[in-house]
RNA sequence: GGCCCCGUUGUGUAGCGGCCUAGCACGCCGCCCUCUCAAGGCGGUAGCGCGGGUUCGAAUCCCGUCGGGGCUACCA
């Protein structure tokens, strides 16, 4: 070629990894998953990782693409060394940048006859494939214009002004490598692949081996549907006279149905539903690294399934990875995030709450300190009654709306019984009697608190009335939240205080006749 | 169609010739706790795709078969 890469592959033993996605829509749920384990082995290992950004397909571009890319993979605490929105040594980081370093390489390829330029049209290349499946043949390009002149191509049908470049693939390529994760591989022969498109763009194939090299990558990790094409990356790292990398191909992560994942069949697909979703980043992370990886074994041979990203990275071992492709199970990470609600203190739990409350038009963007208190006590009873931090929105709402601003649930309202109005009677009367007056240093204390609020209305219904519990308080219930199902009942009165609470049972009372 | 990858309960996995009457987790079912619902505790359900070998012995090794997936683009 007629110039040397601006800097040569480092020789030093430290890997360089990157993960490589295009801009074409939403950001994909393998990217993040192909991230964790790039930089799971990039940090044991004390090496780099390296975003870049593959948008060679110029008819898929999203402009809004690329930054989706940086705010998912940041959100979830993936970050990168090097990348086109930080830079680094290696810059620029996006193929569309790059097109002058991948021009020497074509042109050297040309010159020595291991590439030729092709002038077929589309449709032609379209029926020939057809023709070769109709007849059983493998599909590949025919080679119609290999060692033909322009003038000689332009005299036969289906000839297109502007050419491409292929690569003259020889009989003896070498079809298997050796794999960190499957061992030895074999893949498919592959045909006279175009590197250099009519666009003057290079295909994935010449950009990723040019760009590789050029960065330094040591260990390529990426999905199990590029296996198919490694041979020919193969390839052009010999023609070049370069040292291949390391390779790692990912199993494919899967939809229900075993097909591999995708938008349409799947949402988890799609990076920002689950920040939709109201699931936690951390939660994602340890989720991912769960598939297609076996889990820690603890201290007595028990498996340990909750995580921190950097105990993964620790113990990380390509050849623990299964080359099965799993089938992304929605109830089991609805299980894990719910353990990482557990988790997080009640302060943390309620500030991530805050933008779900506000979406949700349960609090405004800016709540009082008042707002906020309640909000943090309503969240002591709601953290271990959620999976997803969208299922807070309807519990926390009783407690920030007006006592007469609700409506009853209908299964809230069925579920009374004919002596519901008598308990809503023997409730007020009972709560009536205890005090809310504030007493202590600044007021801090009073009598309105949950044991006594519980003490007040037990005495009353359950052992006055001989009503048993679990109907004594149902109404209640209604009255005070609207649902069958709310937070802890006495500690929701607490909260609401006695006059609030008083006007919803009188409310409900009334609302009987 | 061709080529390639893969095959343990519904799902994620452990198992790497005897410790397996196949372990764990999620899910599901039941019980306990209990003011509802959760959380928590306890118990249960369900699997080595199939057929041949090799071996004293196979989930583990070999072959075949079936099944699933991927690739087969001037997409990545």
């Amino acid at each position: 070629m007629s110039e040397q890469p601006a800097t040569p592959a480092p020789t030093s033993t430290s890997p360089r990894l990157r993960v490589a996605p295009s801009p074409t829509g939403d950001p994909h749920v393998g990217t993040a998953y192909m991230s964790l384990f790039n930089l799971a082995f990039a940090r044991q290992q004390d090496g780099k990782f390296v975003l870049r950004i593959e948008d060679t397909d110029r008819t898929r571009f999203r402009e809004d693409s690329e930054q989706q890319v940086f705010d998912t993979l940041h959100w979830l605490g993936l970050d990168w060394d090097e990348g086109p929105d930080i830079g680094g040594p290696y810059a620029p980081y996006r193929q569309s940048e790059r097109l002058d370093t991948y021009r020497p390489y074509v042109e050297r390829l040309l010159a020595e006859g291991k590439a030729y330029h092709c002038w077929c049209t589309p449709e032609r290349l379209a029926q020939m494939r057809e023709i070769q499946q109709k007849t059983k043949q493998p599909t590949g390009y025919d080679r119609l214009c290999y060692g033909k002149t322009r003038e000689e191509r332009a005299e036969l049908p289906g000839f297109s002004e502007t050419p491409v470049v292929r690569m003259l693939i020889p009989d003896d390529v070498e079809l298997t490598f050796e794999d960190l994760i499957r061992g030895r591989v074999s893949a498919p022969r592959p045909d006279d692949q175009v590197i250099l498109k009519a666009d003057g763009f290079p295909t994935y194939h010449l950009a990723v081996v040019v760009d590789d090299h050029e960065m330094g990558i040591t260990h390529v990790v990426r999905g199990e549907e590029w296996i198919s094409s490694t041979p020919k990356h193969i390839l052009l790292y010999q023609w070049f006279g370069l040292e291949p990398p390391k390779w790692a191909h990912m199993p494919l992560l899967r939809n229900t149905d075993k097909s591999k994942i995708s938008k349409r069949k799947n949402p988890a697909a799609r990076l920002t539903w689950f920040r939709e979703q109201g699931y936690l980043p951390e939660a994602l992370v340890n989720f991912l690294a769960l598939l297609a990886y076996p889990p820690a074994q603890g201290a007595e041979g028990e498996d340990v399934e909750v995580f921190t990203f950097d105990e993964f990275s620790k113990d990380f071992d390509w050849r623990k990875v299964n080359p099965v492709g799993p089938i992304f199970d929605l109830k089991k990470f609805e299980w894990l995030n719910g353990v990482y609600v557990r988790k997080l203190s009640v302060d943390e739990l309620a500030s991530r709450l805050l933008p779900y409350l506000e979406a949700e038009g349960v609090l405004s963007g800016n709540s009082s300190l008042g707002e906020l208190a309640r909000l943090r006590k309503v969240t002591e009873l709601i953290q271990t009654r959620m999976a997803l931090l969208t299922e807070a929105a309807p519990l926390v709402r009783p407690f920030f709306v007006g006592d007469d601003e609700f409506e009853y649930a209908e299964d809230a309202l069925g579920q009374l019984k004919e002596d519901a109005p008598a308990v809503l009677d023997a409730a007020i009367s009972a709560l009536g009697d205890v005090s809310d007056e504030r007493s202590g240093v600044l007021g801090s204390e009073s009598a309105w608190q949950a044991a006594a609020i519980e003490a007040a209305l037990r005495s009353a219904i359950v052992e006055g009335m001989g009503i048993k519990p679990k109907f004594a308080f149902g109404p209640l219930r209604t009255a005070v939240s609207g649902a069958r199902v709310s937070p802890p009942l006495f500690e929701s009165m607490e909260i609401l205080g006695k006059t609030a609470t008083l006007n919803r049972l009188q409310r409900l009372r009334d609302h009987l006749g």
